[in-house]
Parts: C-alpha cells; structure tokens; sequence
DNA sequence: CGGCACTTTCAGTATTTTCTGAAACAACTG
DNA sequence: CAGTTGTTTCAGAAAATACTGAAAGTGCCG
C-alpha cells in the first residue's frame, strides 16, 4: 500500500487524487454498476460510464481526465461525449484560462430518464410501430377488401390490431412522459400508489 | 374454433403452403418486425421471431416447422423455445398420434408484455438495484458515520440516494405491472388518459 | 433389451457490436 | 500565419453475442 494519498503534480489529473479512498472507489463502483445497466439496455458500456462518472462526480471533466479514470481510448471517448451531448444527457462547460472542453452531466434524475425514454421511444417503438401498419395494411386495406374473405386472414388481422393498439397505448404513455411538462410519469405514479 | 382448412399430410410442413400468399408473406413480415424488435430489446433475434411465428399463425407448430420456415438450425430451435417455454411465452401442445412436440404462444398481448416486463425487471432492475444499495451503504452505513463528513461524501450520498429513489420507484411501477391482476397499468393508462 | 423418434447440449464458428489508435481536421495564440 | 493544443473520424482489431451441427441424452414401444 502506498505510504499516504497520492498527492498530484502541479499539472494534469488532479483532483482525484485528493478524494478520499472510499469515495472514489464508490464512485467507481458506480460507474461500473451503470455501465452494466446500459449494456441491457441498449446503451454502449462506455457511454454509459462516462455519463455515469459525470453524473457521480458532479463536476466538469475533460476528455483527458475521462481517458484516464476509465482507460478508454480518445476516439471511444470522443464518440460517447459526443452522442451523450446528442441525447442532452451531458452539456459542454469551459474553465478560464483552459483550452479544453469540460463535460457535466445533468444532475435531475427525472430528466435523465426522460430523455433515456424518449431517446428509446424514437429507437425502439416508433419504427416498429410504423412497420406494424405497414404490415397491417398489406392485408387489410379497404382497397383490398376482396383479400379480407380468404381463410385465415381475418383472424390474421385480429391478432395484428391486438398488438398494434396495444403498442400504440404503450406508446401514448411513453409520449406523456417523455412530455415537456412531465407531469405524466409523477402523476401516474401518485394515483397507482393510492389505486393499489 | 374450428381452425380451418388445413389438410394434413403425412410428411412435415404442409399446411402453410396452403395459405393464400398474402398471408403467408404477412406473416414473415410481422416475424421479421418482431425479431428485429427483440434485437433492441435484449431478447435474442431468433427468439424473438419463433415467438413471432407462433403468435402470428396462432396454430401449435413443432420443432421441424419452425426450423424449416425460419431456416434456423435444431440447436437454436431447441434453445430458444426452451427459453420462451420458461419465460412463459409458449406452452407445449401434443398432437395425438404424434410423438412430436409443438408449440403454441400465449395469444393475449397484455399477458405477452407483463411477461416480458417481468424478464426484464428481473433481468435489469433488480440487481442494479441491489448493487446500487450495496455502492450506498460503502458511503453511508451508519457504522462508518464518522466517514460521512469527509468533503464530498454527503453531496455523493445524495446523488446515489436520489437515483435509487428513482430507480425504486419505476421497479414498484413495473412491479404493478406485471401483479397478477395486472389492473396496474390498465388503471395508469385510464387516469392519464383523463388527466392531459 | 434394442431400435426408434425426438430433444438437448455444447464446442467451434460466424456475426454483430464496440473500441482503439493514428491521421485528418479545427481552433486558438503569440 | 505557423505552431500548438484540442477534437473528430474511421479503418481495422477486439470483444461480445448468437448460431450451427453433430453427438449425447431421453424415453417410448414392441
């Protein structure tokens, strides 16, 4: 074991240094958690670290920094930042004095989530859901109507409008709370508690 | 329901080839959405699309059927269906005469999506949940009180504390889901519905 | 038993996804 | 501007994931 807390050059990856061990082994604990989760759910490891570091440190980091405390390359590092800034989960910060871009995460957990969701409804539900009518279609237009007396499909089309409408409701739900306002998650959440 | 018109040959795949063509390519379509959905939501793609199949033509097929329409090998055949099969997904049906074994999916879609809620509650949530309670108690045990007043310990406890609020409410979200009744979501969607 | 008829398993292979590293690019600074 | 610092891109490498096919397993039936 080292003799005492590492302490830093005068130059570049500080700060950490000075946290004291159990925080920065939660915070790595964190970041790993985090990254786990987005793996299942569709979301890089990597990017998900690094969004998981931003948000538990809460405190601008440079690329540099982020390299360094998760050993990624500069490129892997570059693409995250960049689709997190797409998303909205990160904003671009600068220090006085400093060339470098400093990343900060949004620290409103509502919000994140909000954005996770509405990034995985544009993904995942909408184009499916488009693809859905367009199925559903090939066999139920009015157009076609002769087509609806051949054997099978009528029974075919029941099942399909089952799954479209209720995707569709899953969708509306997700809409409202991906809303700007947002009230629709909370408000759902306060009427199921009494409700159950 | 008398399903059909369907002759049955004494060799395997016989009756599709009597479905009007339309129907058949409606239903590779549908397959071809749902498995391709499945890809985005962490379930395998070619389990996806024998679940597809089955929900789709609504009629029990066997191992050779399904290999043969999907043109997937016996091993992943056997795999996946064993999957669905324990998730819920599919039940196993016997044909008289027949030492085959076919399958048959669950048909109501709100069941469909309570299970698949509940895979991957289990899946993702829970033990994120529970790992993200251990990265807690690392900061904030009552034991280690004294380690609570080093800087920045608090402002981190409150990050994670405010992330596992969140996270425990969307699980007791999904939890209500899933319930048998089952009322929970069918209750939230109403009362949104009603209140934007 | 012994031969079928069918199902499951698993090591190896293929495919898809993600990361690396270096070069191109862009933007300040003196 | 020319040098420096910092960021982005992208082809190839690596890793993760899913599939195949053949062999082993299971259980029925005479």
């Amino acid at each position: 074991m080292p003799s005492t807390t590492k302490h830093r050059s005068r130059s570049g990856h500080v700060q950490a240094a000075r946290l004291p061990r159990v925080l920065r082994e939660a915070q790595n604990r964190f970041v790993s958690i985090w990254g786990g989760m987005g793996g299942s759910w569709g979301i890089p490891r990597t990017m998900a670290e690094i969004h998981a570091l931003l948000y538990i440190v809460n405190e601008p980091l440079n690329t540099d920094q982020i390299m360094a405390r998760l050993s990624i390359s500069r490129g892997s590092a570059s693409t995250s930042l960049k689709a997190l800034h797409d998303w909205g989960l990160v904003s671009r910060a600068h220090k006085r004095g400093d060339r470098k871009e400093y990343f900060r995460a949004e620290q409103d957990v509502w919000q994140i989530f909000r954005i996770i969701t509405r990034e995985r409804k544009r993904r995942e539900i909408d184009p499916i859901l488009m693809a859905l009518h367009e199925c559903r279609d090939a066999t139920g237009s009015r157009a076609g109507a002769a087509m609806r007396h051949k054997p099978g499909i009528e029974a075919h089309n029941d099942r399909l409008d089952q799954m479209i409408e209720f995707i569709e409701m899953i969708d509306s739900l997700a809409e409202q709370f991906v809303s700007p306002a947002g009230k629709g998650l909370r408000l759902a959440v306060g009427l199921l508690g009494k409700a159950v």
